[in-house]
DNA sequence: AATAATTACGCAATCGTTGCCACGATTTGA
DNA sequence: TCAAATCGTGGCAACGATTGCGTAATTATT
């Protein structure tokens, strides 16, 4: 099935060698300009691409990166995707883009899947179920150039992409106090995630500026990030039944915000005066919510741009990089209605 | 860099030859079960995998599937790939992601990389620019499995997936007839995709048989299907300026939907009062937005699942497949308030 | 005119795997 | 007891493209 045109059709129509052939396509100088155009004209004619496949098997560059994150249902990572993609496209490398849906074993399938296929590196935000890097590790040490975003770790040393969780955390707390809310929540995602950990400290050093004790039971994990409807409710749930319910709650994923949107509409609860919100979300339209929210918006483009940047400058280097930093980019507080 | 375990090594360690480890590890008869032990037990310890690229090479299966979108932040493409991996996944199938933009050219760069990576087959939904298919025909003729959904053609013989898109917006506009509006809009993607064109006959036939004159000014074509802001403000536009200003809109994708809802706010209109709106969407929170979206829903997953179920057939089929078929799936129509 | 240098190309190995054929050793049948 | 069948295994070629090495033909040098 599916027959492809290879280097040694245009040989045999031509009565040349498939080495002169291979070579007068890469423009050798060891082949007679007359060969190189008769053979360039021809390959151009019969529309010949050289077979990636056997390309790849000859341990040659693949121009293609591979893109592991949790979910593409949500804003955060396709608009991340889409600023990978943007620079890849410019730069002649293809994307091959897997989902991990939060999965440590699915994560490791795809990604030794990837490895195999011999993507020339790998981005990835990690599943907030990987604990486990031995995998990573072994691939990373094997030479598989490998750049973090949003979701990262401190076990591997390389290249890494955050936003400034910190203080969009901080942020988002602030803005609340300052409204006047005192007893605020914060809905968020696994416990082990990086982000979850950078979050919940901007949270608590903007209560501990303001004079708030940090209350551990207005701190809800979510474990499946939002996607399941249910640990939203369950999470709302807990914090309704609290002495002091709180007043205002920041939702650290794009999930969570609209899922505790949607959940709060079904206890009848409204945004400012029942519960004011604070929500991490990268959606294009927040002002059409009811209420129109108050958000953080993460520059997720930005964010998969950067990190294409410096896989391809990992994978295109000469020498082997030992010196690696962290990006941190700006997030940005819109006030809306919400809070 | 990163060199991987061959059938090679394995030979080496335990002093057989290259094919004798190949076949054991295959399990085939003709190996006796002590050297299959042997092989197996050492491939299993130093944690062997097959270089899928040398078996793609040799022209044998890859277990992975092509799938071609025109953007993945979007709900209805999310959802579908959703549920394409969900069958790719069980059925032992990896899945590729690419993304046309809506622009011709990047799609048939995109499907020509997927087709040389050799994927076992390709699943496409069209961007809103092709209306050049030779590029496709020719992979397809070469015995490339394809099946389309969602976008269609009519260009190529073969299974396709779609929502019943006629019906879809007859009810959306029965739905605001109903209702008491006479004077409804319909804003949609560009002409030339299959969509546009069943939604459109759904539209027109509701006013029909309701005795409404079709009036040409009152549909609305976004060329970029709503991800640019400005077409769809545009649009509103248009439809403000005219002398019989409608009162209703269908909204035929999941961009336009929001990005319609923004403008409206943007120049103060509510729904349903000054303008009734049912649209197409596939947001999991319509409930959230302001007003709470009436809203047709398409099975998004369930088109996903659909459509790989039957490219795996293709794929695994001994004989080729002559006869195909068109699965037309039900959507929904969910009355909420905004008409 | 004889040798050296250059040009332009072909041969064969390589990447990892599998298909086909062959070969020696053992077993079976007559 | 001898030929045939069977079994387990190894060797070679092939998939498509690249590349080091070799070499014939041409050109340049002395």
């Amino acid at each position: 099935m599916y027959e492809a045109i290879t280097i040694k059709d245009i040989g045999k129509a031509l009565g040349l060698s498939t080495s002169t052939v291979s070579r007068a396509l890469r423009g050798s100088y060891e082949i007679s300009s007359e060969t190189k155009k008769l053979v360039l004209e021809y390959a151009e004619k019969i529309n010949y691409r050289p077979n990636p496949v056997a390309l790849s098997l000859k341990g040659r560059r693949n121009c293609s990166i591979g893109v592991i994150v949790s979910e593409i249902a949500n804003n955060f990572f396709s608009q991340a995707i889409n600023g990978i993609e943007s620079i890849a496209y410019n730069r002649g490398y293809h994307i091959i883009i897997s989902q991990s849906h939060e999965s440590s074993e699915r994560e490791a399938v795809n990604i030794n899947h990837l490895a195999s296929r011999s993507v020339d590196g790998l981005l990835v935000s990690l599943s907030s179920e990987t604990k486990d890097f031995s995998n990573l590790i072994s691939l990373h040490e094997k030479g598989l150039p490998i750049v973090f975003f949003d979701r990262i770790t401190n076990e591997i040393n390389t290249y890494k992409v955050i936003a400034d969780n910190y203080k969009a955390a901080y942020d988002a707390t602030s803005h609340l106090i300052k409204k006047g809310f005192t007893r605020i929540a914060h809905m968020t995602n696994a416990a082990n995630l990086s982000i979850t950990g950078e979050r919940l400290e901007g949270y608590k050093k903007a209560l501990e500026e303001n004079g708030i004790a940090f209350n551990e039971k207005y701190v809800q994990y979510c474990n499946h990030g939002g996607m399941v409807v249910e640990e939203i409710e369950e999470a709302l749930k807990k914090l309704l039944a609290l002495k002091q319910r709180p007043n205002g709650v920041v939702t650290a994923s794009d999930r969570i915000t609209t899922g505790m949107l949607s959940a709060m509409r079904k206890q009848n609860l409204k945004a400012p005066d029942d519960i004011a919100i604070v929500g991490f979300t990268n959606t294009n339209v927040p002002e059409i919510f009811n209420p129109p929210l108050t958000t953080i918006r993460q520059p997720a483009f930005e964010m998969g741009q950067v990190a294409t940047e410096l896989l391809i400058k990992l994978i295109e280097s000469k020498r082997p990089i030992t010196e690696f930093e962290t990006k941190v980019l700006s997030t940005e507080l819109f006030v809306r209605e919400s809070a």
